[in-house]
DNA sequence: TGTACATCAGTGAACGCGCGTTCACTGATGTAC
DNA sequence: TGTACATCAGTGAACGCGCGTTCACTGATGTAC
């Protein structure tokens, strides 16, 4: 709940408010940790305005979270970049894309939740999952990868690390009796044997 | 919508019509596909009575969910176990159990969602993991599986399944151009892989 | 066998709530003269 | 430089809806005599 007065953008403002809504839908959903909380009334009140001022710039409710899920779509292909980028050995570079993967879903779990379960996903789904296709090739290149299709392997990959994005929320995993497993260690494992890292 | 009079539970009837009312939120959810739908008084109409009746026999909405959660988890449990039994070689058990995960999972997706959405769901996960973790263990033993650790690649295995159950939808797998895939080939992949299968 | 009655599974009306969306409006800002 | 005015970002009240939950009740069923 925004106290002060919100003082009004400047004539020509164009997006910003629409800019300003989203970031209040994505604020909202990752605070509240809840995508029944993503509400037109509830995303107004984050952002400071009354829910008919949306109006002016999304045709609907659907519409601003359409909005969401395409930044969120944006800012988890940066952040596997970033990850691909800081690293110059092939085989670094993709264990840290996929730690990089698992992450963003874990600060964000009901965001990440919500780009999945939307019927539509894949389209923007697609930038990502090249880069982690690249980046096995890569290792088939340098001979770090004994993968024969990387396609079919970006895929088995991908899926692993959407299981385990969702379902090893840490603070769950207490009640699966895991015992003190060592994630990072446990993800490097598993991506090396779907990605057949010598 | 149901049109014909409900004839009443006779007197003793005791769980009768709270097993009733979980069939309906289970049957609700799954052929709707939307977690939304399971509203209180959408449960009452897909039995047959009026909302208030389910108050006799659960304390409020979440009380229903829970039913619905213990006896999915249970069903799950069930279709593993089966699948288990239905084969000899510890291998083809492995991935028939691992089939039949990603089946259930596929087959009611809403409510395959809805129960590892639920923060408290572990415990009743636990009999399942159970049984795959025998089921790995059951492979080293015969010499099909380089497995050292069968707890933690039970938990890798688990996470596996999860994503492709929660992911790959196939109708939507086009989307991601992932050209004529062969999923049961695929699937049987990724389980060898994680399981370190010879 | 027949009748009065207690039981209790389920009903129907009502409540307050937050929701998405509409509509007429207000008032600060930039521009024309 | 000063004033009238058009623009338009955002407001406030209102609507109908489905929700969870409450309450007093009804009426078929089983039992006591």
């Amino acid at each position: 709940v925004e106290t002060s007065a919100r003082t009004r953008n400047p004539r020509g403002s164009g997006t910003r408010l629409a800019d300003e809504i989203v970031a209040a839908a994505i604020a909202l959903i990752d605070e509240s940790n809840d995508p029944a909380a993503l509400t037109l009334r509830g995303i107004a009140r984050r952002a400071g305005i009354t829910a008919p001022a949306i109006y002016a710039h999304f045709p609907d409710l659907a519409a601003v979270v359409d909005g969401l899920l395409a930044a969120s779509f944006e800012e988890l292909r940066a952040a596997v970049q970033a990850a691909l980028d800081g690293q110059e050995d092939p085989v670094a570079a993709l264990i840290a894309a996929g730690r990089a993967y698992v992450e963003f879903a874990w600060g964000q779990p009901a965001r990440y939740r919500l780009m999945f379960a939307a019927s539509g996903y894949a389209p923007d789904a697609v930038a990502t999952f090249t880069l982690v296709q690249q980046a096995i090739t890569n290792c088939v290149r340098a001979g770090a990868s004994a993968s024969e299709d990387p396609h079919l392997d970006t895929w088995l990959l991908w899926a692993a690390l959407h299981g385990v994005a969702t379902l090893d929320k840490p603070e769950r995993s207490d009640y699966l009796r895991l015992g003190p497993l060592n994630r990072p260690a446990m993800l490097k494992t598993l991506i090396r044997r779907i990605a057949r890292l010598r």
